[in-house]
DNA sequence: TGTTGAGGTTGTCTTATGATAACCAAAATA
DNA sequence: TATTTTGGTTATCATAAGACAACCTCAACA
């Protein structure tokens, strides 16, 4: 990455510093303002030179049209959700208990979020009551996943089989039976996404 | 956290987007194209009854003055060590075989790393080989802590239990024994940290 | 049945903000 | 020394964008 003279380090930490504090960008009166110079003129050629130099992005003609090419983290907050809702693909907004960063490295593509697991029905695949599991928003899964699904209305973890004429449900723990989903018998299934992660706070 | 009618809930849903895809809030009138709507007074009317339900903070008289009230947290990026050696309380940088980012909440103090879980001692505390197991660096433990400890150069991963006249390194499987470790023996033990969380990749 | 609130329209006003011209000065560099 | 780069000034302009008035529709509700 290029060398930057010390003016423009100075900005640049100023738009970082913005976007941390405030989040959103300054305008090029308020960079103008922290170096305590007036006129936007410099300001656009160290911007201009930011860019060039490959820290930022300029977006023409909006305002505040500044963003970081720089990694500014290399994770992502996903939301936290205590219930997922049949039929709806993203989760509520209102069903959002908190946000939890973790590494972009584990969202290869796709919407995601953390689901907090209820009951022990996985839990001879190391899957705990409270854990987090990340989940990755998809229709369909391949045989052996660990899926996100609604069944009648109620969402559960389990493992996915589809089998000839039916799709089997397998939880992780001897305590509770296979559910059985056969075609036309009115039972509802759609799946919400598959388990990617599990993170557990001890 | 109060009730959003679906309107306001798609107002919400496209900021957090515009947020995440481009750095910067939305201009009103951005949102009203996303709504299909013509005209910012609409829009104006959902921010205030976001802002009123504590959603969102508006700043008034800023372009994209808009800022989430749920404060996506932020997170730290530590290292992913293989191994860990005796002796040394912080793991060696040619150990270092990867970094992996948390969410700042998991780390309340001291310095941290994530160690590759090896072997399955672990296994009915839910801990899989593979697993990444965050670890609080400290010199002592409480009784019943899963600890990060060597024991005459090898690094393991136990439960922790202080008795009267000796230190017990209690496996989480019932196929390994439990390690006695007596004062005056020679067996020399030393505790790395305590494992405060588990991050598993499925 | 009247009232309230969500949601929307058109239009106007003012200010915030990006873009640019014309020019200056010091420092680095060929 | 000539030239480029960095960093800056004072202007001016067009437009992006927030604020708001006046008014409309529809559904929920006591």
């Amino acid at each position: 990455m290029e060398k930057l003279t010390p003016r423009q380090k100075k900005v640049l930490e100023f738009i970082i510093g913005c976007l941390d504090e405030q989040g959103y960008p300054p305008t090029l009166r308020d960079i103008a303002g922290y170096l305590k110079v007036s006129g936007t003129f410099g300001i656009m050629k160290h911007l201009d030179a930011l860019e060039r130099k490959g820290f930022i992005k300029k977006h023409s003609g909006t305002s505040r049209g500044i963003t970081l090419t720089l990694p500014p983290s290399r994770s992502i907050s996903l939301p936290i959700v205590g219930a997922v809702r049949a039929g709806s693909p993203h989760p509520a907004v209102e069903d959002i208990e908190g946000f939890f960063s973790i590494d972009q490295s584990q969202l290869k593509s796709g919407a995601s979020f953390f689901l907090r697991v209820k009951g022990d029905s996985m839990i001879n695949d190391a899957i705990l009551e409270g854990d987090l599991a990340l989940v990755r928003s998809q229709a369909g899964a391949e045989n052996g996943n660990i899926v996100v699904a609604t069944l009648d209305g109620e969402a559960t973890l389990k493992r996915y089989y589809r089998l000839k004429d039916y799709i089997c449900l397998r939880p992780a723990n001897p305590n509770y039976d296979d559910i059985i989903i056969r075609e036309g018998t009115g039972k509802e299934i759609s799946i919400i996404g598959r388990v990617v992660g599990i993170y557990r706070s001890l």
